[in-house]
DNA sequence: AAATTTTCCGTGACCGTTCACGGAAATATG
DNA sequence: CATATTTCCGTGAACGGTCACGGAAAATTT
């Protein structure tokens, strides 16, 4: 294909007999251009193998371009750290473009904060929006104002069932939900697990650890019927309250050797009462590679974790829409199911430097 | 740093009271310049906090770079496979910067065929160099002679000890082999293992897993010193000495109930053997997510793979090196070992899809 | 048929660099 | 001091697109 000189838009214009002006009016669909011409400019793209030199376009192009990606705000160590993380380094790709990539964020406790996150990432102006919708019913009305603008979006994390999108990036949470039984149950049979949740009164709010659950469950009804499951409700606010629950559940229940897992990013504080009081005969499976996570994993008081690269896949989110942005070049994979990293203590540390 | 109009050369050029030429000397280091002008350049630049637009620069520069990869030739479904898909999708990147990637090939069982690999290499006059170093000694030759022409390299898969080389993408070999170990064995006391090697007559090949080996006896021998590890040889290049070798050990030890694990990617002819022979209670664990492997997983004939995503490995290195010789952007990381990912059947099917 | 509108297209300035070229000033040489 | 050489620097034409502008030709209206 690289035959000595590079093709240009003056090589398809004379080719094809019109200038390069016109040949931009095609390529851009800019329309004022005749059907024959089109026809005629394409058909010559086609056979020259033509690809816009990308640095060429950008130097002329006098476009602004700004990304806005709304996710809950977070304490230091938390999920959502890992997803801006991502929006940072995507930030620097988008910069070396001239495209900048601001975060709006807001309470995924507050209905209101989400609504004013999202006029205020209207008031931005921006060419695309990422987006981690928690707020469902809201999150459709803001998507549907985002279209009517003309503003493209994206899901990261979870994603709504309308098809606007452009892409999705986030983990199956059906399977992992599964795949996290499978490695809980390791192949015995066990007599009772515990899942420990986290009580939050929910008004509005799309929980995707809900579908990680229903995998869960499912995998142990298909494989292990007459296991028990129980539930242990904690409020992870308040520490003492998780302390107390947790001492319910070891006095109410004999035998050490418990199975314990749960569905969110906060199985460290399952670690940290285990580590308190000396217990490592449980097996404790949990997701998201936090760093108390991780330590918890390296000091033994959670066997496995569940990770998902969350950072990464931000990044790639920031990474396509630049490119859909800048060069229209169209999305790989709309729905983008990254994959289920399984972490014990012998992996973890090569899966931070990715 | 984004204050209305981006600062340019001829900014820099006016407040210093220069030429943009004279700037443009200074920062290549293209000499030519007094000492005075020089410093004020640098200064102004300082001050504006000058950045070069990177797309004008490239627009501009004529300099055509050439990036070979020097890797083993293979047949479809091997793993040399997935290192050359990732030179591929790098070779797309690096085509958008006008940089042209190729690959040349060589018979890993033959000395001579390596060197006309790195004659043929030289040849080409490339401006860097990937390569898959499997003879030690003549690829020492080869990269020192790639230093006197300034031809800089990286190593993918393994590396050797020198120094001059710019970057290196693989697999922690030793703790891969230390991970391969805890999986295979699962927290259980085993009375013995069964190695599966591959005979070769191993002349100046440098094989990397070696080194897992050592990972995995050494793992052995601190957690179950008394578990007997047995080495069994076959032929993978002759169907039915693997199968006589395999008969052999299922016929010698009557337990059916074995451990069974391979350092190389070979795994799928152990899981052919036992599929043929309907023996499904062996625990199985090998290396690298061929779709051989793949389907092996997924049918129950092996039970966990470690995946490396050799493509996306040898990706980073053609987008690495591209960036550094367009934009003389620094390696991040000198040595990248890429994260070891556990593959059971119930998520390995998200791994391939990234 | 003249006037108006619409459709379609070419032209050329511009984006911010790179780099060959040529020349002025400074320095060295005879 | 004249000449040759070196040092240093400015100039301007690319690079390959984008897009505003203006105008010719075709279609429509009056």
């Amino acid at each position: 294909m690289d035959k000595g000189r590079k093709i240009t838009i003056n090589d398809v214009a004379r080719l094809s007999g019109v200038s390069k002006g016109t040949v931009d009016r095609v390529l851009h669909n800019r329309g004022e251009v005749s059907k024959e011409s089109r026809d005629r400019v394409l058909r010559v793209i086609d056979e020259l193998g033509y690809r816009p030199n990308i640095y060429a376009s950008l130097l002329a192009s006098r476009r602004q371009h700004k990304i806005i990606c709304v996710i809950p705000e977070y304490m230091p160590g938390e999920f959502w750290e890992l997803t801006e993380r991502g929006l940072v380094k995507g930030g620097e790709y988008a910069a070396d473009y001239g495209i900048e990539v601001k975060t709006v964020k807001y309470d995924q406790y507050d209905l209101e904060s989400f609504q004013q996150a999202c006029s205020r990432t209207l008031e931005e102006r921006p060419s695309g929006v990422i987006i981690a919708p928690l707020f469902r019913t809201e999150t459709f009305r803001f998507v549907s104002e985002l279209k009517s603008r003309g503003i493209v979006y994206m899901y990261i994390d979870s994603k709504l069932e309308d098809d606007s999108y452009l892409a999705y990036f986030g983990m199956p949470m059906y399977q992992s939900g599964y795949l996290c039984a499978d490695l809980l149950t390791d192949g015995r049979k066990v007599r009772k697990v515990h899942v420990i949740r986290i009580a939050r009164d929910k008004k509005g709010l799309s929980d995707p650890t809900v579908t990680r659950r229903a995998g869960f469950m499912d995998y142990m009804s298909e494989h292990y019927p007459e296991t028990e499951i129980e539930n242990v409700f904690i409020d992870p606010k308040d520490a003492s309250a998780v302390r107390s629950g947790l001492d319910r559940l070891f006095s109410e229940e004999p035998d050490p050797h418990k199975y314990l897992v749960m569905f969110n990013s906060r199985v460290h504080l399952v670690a940290d009462y285990l580590r308190e009081h000396g217990i490592v005969t449980c097996r404790v499976v949990g997701f998201d590679v936090l760093e108390r996570n991780l330590t918890a994993l390296k000091d033994g008081f959670v066997q496995l974790l569940i990770g998902q690269h969350a950072d990464s896949r931000t990044e790639d989110a920031v990474v396509a829409m630049t490119e859909w942005l800048l060069l229209h070049k169209p999305i790989a994979r709309k729905d983008n199911y990254t994959q289920m990293d399984i972490l014990n203590r012998y992996n973890c540390d090569y899966y931070l430097q990715q």
